[in-house]
DNA sequence: TTCAGAATGGTGGATTCCGCCATGCCCTGT
DNA sequence: ACAGGGCATGGCGGAATCCACCATTCTGAA
């Protein structure tokens, strides 16, 4: 698909202006590498991702819409051949496995050094896998079969739960919840009661507690 | 303090490096602005502040510790002159309020166009507050309810309703409130909608969110 | 292929939300 | 003393939500 000895073309996917910049100057500074586009929405990308066959897409995971998993999921479909790097403003590896399964080759933190960076994309656009020691190691754990020792019961949500758990923790209601996700408020009451049973709690006051709580203490 | 012919020093203070990168990109672009500095913790942005002597500070609200709230009063209080730009991740206004309180000049999001950002740090070098729309909208809102302009909305709220407020963040539900308060939840009921008309918040939702917060917040 | 889980939605009754209004109480200013 | 204002209490009615069950569809894994 892409000649050997021509740069690499990247996509960026980031909502912030500033973000997006930062990596394009970095990126551009190695003559292996181009970027061929930039992107701050799902819909934006993928438009990018038909125009422009882009060779590694870096998606940042805090996307407002989906939060970037649906993207990737997305341009896993579109094109499995594209390779896919996460960058994530969290250190939680949170989102980590729920990007790699939905098909990113690598995932690493915004506060990573521009070599390491570098590497990573180089690594994912070889087809190798590059992940930050820490979600490595959380990874090798969980296969090893301490699976549920160190499982949060809120990465027990789907991604569907987490995107609708984070909007009650912003203070959207169902309706609203609904509407910007083009769905029933009836499905939204069905996420809602699923989300509860998982993390234990029984009143719709609480829930919204927890979430509140866990968005403050996770981005 | 500062030559009004020369560039106007810039400190930027946010703990993702690639924001910062982007930001002194967008920032060199411009003759009459020079970043001195770049810092990612708290305690390094003072240590520059005080080599330094920046005119204006670019804060990320959203440091991981004190939020910045905290190095917007030290900064305040180690030279009232220096100014402070809030740079904000979330387009919540939740933390607008107290950064102004705080001390700075001005609050926008990271979305907002380069052009915006220039203009807000030109408007705040020249001693001038720049908000964006919804926030300012929002606050003229409570303004124009509450002579007092230094009162924080909850402090605003009767005894009774700061109890009932309380309870809210606690995660208790209406019915549970009223008996465990010995009254109808009628009178919850009137109780929450005056709360609301006071913080200006305009559903049961955002209602549960803000008093989880400042639960969270204050003891 | 079969089966489990995920996502989407519906039903019906209980509860809550929301705007509006009313009563009674205490305090303060004249 | 008395008028006015803020506070606490709570009812009404319509809309929205919560909650427990259930149905359909689709996909991925055994």
């Amino acid at each position: 698909m892409t000649n050997c000895h021509s740069p690499a073309k990247i996509l960026i996917v980031d909502d912030h202006p500033s973000v997006r910049e930062g990596l394009a100057l970095r990126i551009s500074l190695h003559s292996d590498l181009e970027v061929c586009g930039e992107a701050d929405t799902e819909d934006h990308a993928l438009v990018l991702v038909k125009q422009t066959s882009p060779d590694l897409v870096l998606v940042d995971i805090s996307l407002k819409s989906g939060h970037g998993i649906e993207l990737i999921k997305r341009i896993r479909s579109l094109d499995p051949d594209i390779k896919m790097l996460v960058i994530s403003g969290f250190q939680e590896s949170l989102y980590a496995e729920r990007a790699l399964r939905a098909g990113a080759l690598g995932y690493l933190n915004k506060q990573e050094s521009n070599e390491k960076m570098i590497e990573a994309i180089r690594t994912v656009l070889a087809g190798k896998r590059f992940l930050s020691p820490e979600i490595s190691r959380r990874i090798i754990d969980q296969a090893l079969g301490a699976s549920d020792v160190t499982m949060t019961p809120i990465e027990r949500l789907t991604d569907r739960e987490l995107e609708i758990f984070r909007m009650i923790g912003e203070g959207l209601t169902t309706s609203s919840i609904a509407s910007q996700l083009f769905l029933s408020p009836h499905t939204i009451d069905t996420h809602r009661e699923n989300i509860k049973r998982k993390l234990a709690v029984n009143t719709a006051a609480q829930l919204s507690r927890t979430a509140v709580q866990w968005l403050l203490e996770n981005g």
